[in-house]
DNA sequence: CTGAAAGCGCTAACAA
DNA sequence: TTGTTAGCGCTTTCAG
């Protein structure tokens, strides 16, 4: 390969220069046809394409949103990004994907790195393990929007769900249809601020809304959000407490959970529910479907975006927070 | 927020060169330990992070690869993302993942812009579309390489599966369980270099091999990898051909076919077995699990890591093709 | 081992 | 409407 061409360049080739080539590909000033056609040739002639460090280097922008997630393989995050990625390009804004592996220290550089390198406009971030008091201490400068975790400080922008209602909802479910022991797997009770605390929190106020009684055995905590989780904390549930439903606070372990019935001969949903969170393809596909929380995702995202992207515009503005409206979507499982 | 801090900020607060600032933070010469601490006490006290467009403008590198592929909600590429984020890291490189959604024109655009932008030193690019002509067409000068697609012409360096061989081994497993209708759902016939024609082909083969007629009452086409059309097409199969097996392309389709067989009542596998491609993690959590072909996907991310960092370092050196192992992973449905 | 100075390619004041 | 020119912040010859 050659190398690389310059502006000045097509500048010389067209015969015009480097102000209006940049004009021309810019398309922001007026240029006369006869010489944005000459540079417009020139162009496609050379095969030139503008430099994007120079640009974004001289410009101070770089059209490029990062979406901050801790595993691009789960699959809430993989939806979201996917939308994230279609309502950005329309509004001239590119999204790059950057993973945390949603391990603590690796969140926290992560999102020190996004917020303080100049590559990226604006940041889209969901935590797992950082809490906004802990983000505020790593925070560099680029502007950000949180994503599902409820800042209790209202420091930044934020979208999320109502967990609570959500989950009375969940039990209220399983409630009228009859079920009267109901497990919750998905409690995470290192980080007091999480959607999980929400969640297990309105679970609590469910079972006393309807005069159920607390049984520890019924609960298992989370380690995490994946299939084997639920599988594993569903053998035990089965074992110790004698459950007629599992609410589950995420779908993938609620397939987990599907799974270990399935293995023990369980019958759902005659025999015990099973409920998840977030609504993913999966769960309409999984035997049997999956009842859920389903949240309104793109809503989610395209508030997310629309926060970030004003916020770009005039870093000053009040932090705002958005709660997007769910529903429970029900299946073949409850 | 302040103005942003520069190296020459860090010189003059640390009584320094900016030359020697700029050695100290990228600790490339030795520096002496006296002016090495001067200087990282003033980048601490002060806050500093080095402006990424100067340094890449300056430098000609960005220490960024990018992954495109087609739809990162399908888990495959989920899975792959998280694979090679995580092989990535050690190297010295960010992965950024870029949706191309996998329509063709998108497709040639996104390829377009990120080879010729100078964002990105390297790309690895999982195609669906594009085929290996159309793309070098298109292709700007920044190194990439093949995930999955072959390439028929060795112009570029390529990672994938002997799909004909693959195909065959279901086939064969099949066969050896006492299968003799078995269908095909994701024959491609638009691209005739896709790894579906090939993987069509191994499972023509294969029939061919047992001594099994076609039977194209026992196919489906593909018309996408997602799980409704696995639905969708299991329900056209079921009603004209009489299977007593299912091979689908990708898990995904599989799983929506599991979906279709357990809505009209029939039992996976006594009546009619399953079988998938790709090993994602659904695949193991299925009801029932599901069969499948399992690629190395770690060895593959791994091995178009390497192939991309070694043509990042000598663009000139030959092609290179790399063929990933795989097993058939034998599990509930079949 | 450190300093001075040039320049990566582009955009945006400022002029004309 | 177009040209001239000065940097954006950094790395990197070239001297010393």
């Amino acid at each position: 390969m050659s190398k690389r061409l310059t502006l000045s360049d097509i500048a010389r080739r067209a015969e015009v220069s480097p102000r209006t080539v940049s004009n021309v590909v810019n398309g922001y000033v007026p240029v006369s046809d006869k010489l944005r056609e000459r540079v417009e040739k020139a162009v496609n002639d050379l095969g030139y394409s503008p430099n994007f460090m120079a640009r974004s280097l001289r410009s101070g922008r770089t059209g490029l949103i990062a979406l901050v997630v801790p595993e691009i393989d789960v699959p809430y995050f993989a939806e979201l990004a996917r939308m994230v990625t279609e309502l950005a390009e329309p509004l001239g804004y590119r999204i790059m994907i950057d993973q945390t592996s949603g391990v603590d220290a690796s969140e926290r550089s992560h999102i020190a790195r996004a917020t303080q390198s100049t590559l990226f406009d604006g940041i889209i971030f969901s935590p797992l393990q950082l809490s906004p008091t802990e983000l505020a201490e790593v925070a560099g400068t680029t502007p950000f929007v949180l994503l599902g975790e409820h800042s209790q400080e209202q420091s930044f922008d934020h979208v999320g769900l109502d967990n609570v209602a959500a989950a009375g909802d969940v039990v209220a479910h399983l409630y009228a249809t009859g079920r009267r022991r109901i497990a919750a797997i998905g409690q995470n009770v290192n980080r007091p601020a999480s959607t999980e605390v929400q969640r297990f929190d309105g679970y609590l106020r469910g079972l006393e809304r309807h005069g159920l009684a607390f049984d520890p055995t019924l609960v298992a905590p989370s380690t995490s959000r994946h299939r084997q989780l639920g599988y594993d904390a569903t053998l035990e549930i089965l074992d110790k407490g004698r459950p007629d439903a599992i609410f589950c606070f995420s779908d993938l372990v609620a397939i987990g959970a599907l799974r270990a019935l399935a293995s023990r001969g369980v019958r759902v949903p005659e025999e015990v529910a099973v409920v998840g969170w977030d609504d993913i393809q999966e769960a309409s596909f999984s035997n049997p479907t999956l009842s859920t929380i389903a949240p309104d995702k793109n809503l989610l995202a395209a508030t997310a975006l629309s926060f970030l992207v004003d916020r770009i515009a005039d870093p000053a503005i009040p932090p705002r927070e958005f709660v997007v409206p769910h529903r429970l979507e029900i299946r073949q499982s409850s």
